[in-house]
DNA sequence: CTACAAGTTCAAGTGAACTTGAAGTCAAGT
DNA sequence: ACTTGACTTCAAGTTCACTTGAACTTGTAG
């Protein structure tokens, strides 16, 4: 059965995915399936490997699923996105990328300087500053954050 | 009243984490009240400002609470923690740091040249790999976490 | 004395990203 | 015929780090 369309199970197994999250995912409307078996499964053509790529390598980069999908959609309708459709889409993102590392080198300088001198201070060290949402490594207090969209429960982690 | 005790709204204030996180922060053994007024009001002195920064920072770092409970631990009993104390602390992170200014670097490298290129895959891009739960930035499905204790519901997002 | 701001506890809710479990269908292999 | 395994849906559960709300008590200012 090496046909063109791969089961739930193929993909999960090629792209490292869960089942479950890949029926997540198509929930959330990141994916779609080619269609339907006769007995209901779901057959994936196998651009969805890449489409997935994308998401995971998204993630890791920071990016939610709601805001994954939002960049998702501004890919062509109807064909296949080519390269320099998925390079369109994560140009920005090296910005985004930049501010992190700097954050985390000043975290880095911050530990042998101003942990190490003992001037650690909430109100006098500027290391342990605001962030974007994609800059968050851990969750840490809300006051920390930028975006306070909801104002209710844990700000996104990051 | 400028004693030497402070309120939790005094704390709160200064260390710009809210009362509601620092009542919880006692609950999860991180912080402890210096004792209470007659009227069951907490006062803290004011080395828990740097208890506080410590753990700001920390999660910024990407510690989950309980990681930083046990890092915290390790602080000397008895008396208030000292700078070398606190540096000793923090020492091991700027390995975990420097990992994780590696791998963001790598994705940076692969967004210019992996996505670019089009070679984006899960298989042989070994950018989108795995982390520590310090490392990781955004969620992730838990396949690529190193650490999976639970097994169960979303691994930590980082 | 009266407001009202600030503190208390406790239970329950929040958001993100999934996972798990129950209950069922369907195809292939022995 | 029977078992096994892969798939389906749907509702509910999970983790983390808090926040919110209810119901209540205290402390301070006017």
């Amino acid at each position: 059965m090496k046909d063109v369309l791969l089961t739930i199970g193929e993909v999960a197994k090629r792209s490292g995915v869960a089942a479950s999250a890949l029926r997540y995912y198509e929930e959330c409307g990141l994916i779609a399936s080619e269609g339907r078996t006769g007995s209901g499964h779901r057959r994936y053509a196998r651009s969805v490997l890449r489409r997935l790529a994308f998401i995971v390598f998204a993630q890791r980069i920071g990016l939610s699923l709601e805001q994954i999908g939002t960049e998702l959609a501004k890919l062509p309708d109807g064909r296949i996105p080519k390269a320099r459709d998925w390079a369109r889409l994560s140009r920005p993102w090296t910005d985004q990328i930049d501010r992190r590392i700097a954050e985390l080198q000043r975290l880095r300088e911050g530990l042998t300087r101003c942990i190490g001198c003992g001037c650690l201070s909430l109100e006098h060290c500027a290391m342990v500053n605001r962030g974007d949402r994609a800059a968050t490594l851990g969750p840490g207090p809300l006051y920390w954050r930028d975006d306070r969209p909801t104002g209710k429960g844990r700000a996104p982690t990051r």
